[in-house]
DNA sequence: TCCTATACATAAGCATATTATGTATACGAA
DNA sequence: TTCGTATACATAATATGCTTATGTATAGGA
């Protein structure tokens, strides 16, 4: 098993908006969805799921409240808001634009390579 | 003209190893370079610029040396070692890797990944 | 009884980005 | 000739946010 590939910083938020996007999920269950969404490739560390779960709270992306889980645990579920949802939209069109520009440097011929 | 998008944390590394792979350049014309290749998307400040290519210098993957440009001006050129170019292509592999797992995640067909 | 998974939270450390500032020169326009 | 702009390097201050380490607590199975 390939090691998980550390998070590249700004990554993470658009990941938990869409783990978020079907139904709301508390903490712990976000970070395994994506972890098994990902095939194993993202690992959230707690020390940055946490604070990123209140990060966009305090956005106003997502709203939070204490319940049971299925296994009578208490846990603190978030839902996207109105927001959130708007949010996912425009930080996942943000993500394909970087994915395509680096897609336009990287993929560029390089000028020394010798041509027909 | 949209505004350029904030670099990631460790994008910039291999986009600098891209922009030398075809020749050596100096630093203000590997950051005209990517902003070029990227079609204004990215535009490297000289506060991560100049701190990365000693940084990728300090772990072997460069080498610099002073030279006059065709503009009669001294500059810090730098080269990739072979060091480097290996870097290069496993830096790529990685951001392939990345992007292929946010994919995934975000469950949409991968836009179009770089090699290397 | 003890280990593991679940569930939350925060502090310390680290890497690296942005912003601001400084020096200096070449070159064209006013 | 002067002045603004592009070129060329560099560093300090600041901000962000990820990793690592640590802590609390409970449910459930071996």
């Amino acid at each position: 098993m390939s090691p998980p590939l550390p998070l590249l910083q700004g990554t993470l938020d658009v990941l938990i908006l869409h783990a978020l996007s079907d139904e709301p999920r508390h903490g712990y269950a976000v970070s395994r969805w994506i972890r098994q969404a990902s095939s194993d490739a993202f690992q959230v560390e707690e020390g940055a799921l946490y604070p990123a779960l209140r990060r966009l709270e305090a956005r106003g992306w997502l709203e939070s409240t204490w319940a049971t889980t299925d296994t009578g645990r208490e846990a603190r579920f978030y839902r996207l808001t109105d927001e959130g949802e708007r949010a996912l939209g425009s930080e996942t069109r943000s993500w394909n634009r970087y994915v395509e520009a680096m897609a336009r440097v990287l993929g560029r011929p390089s000028p020394g390579t010798a041509r027909p």
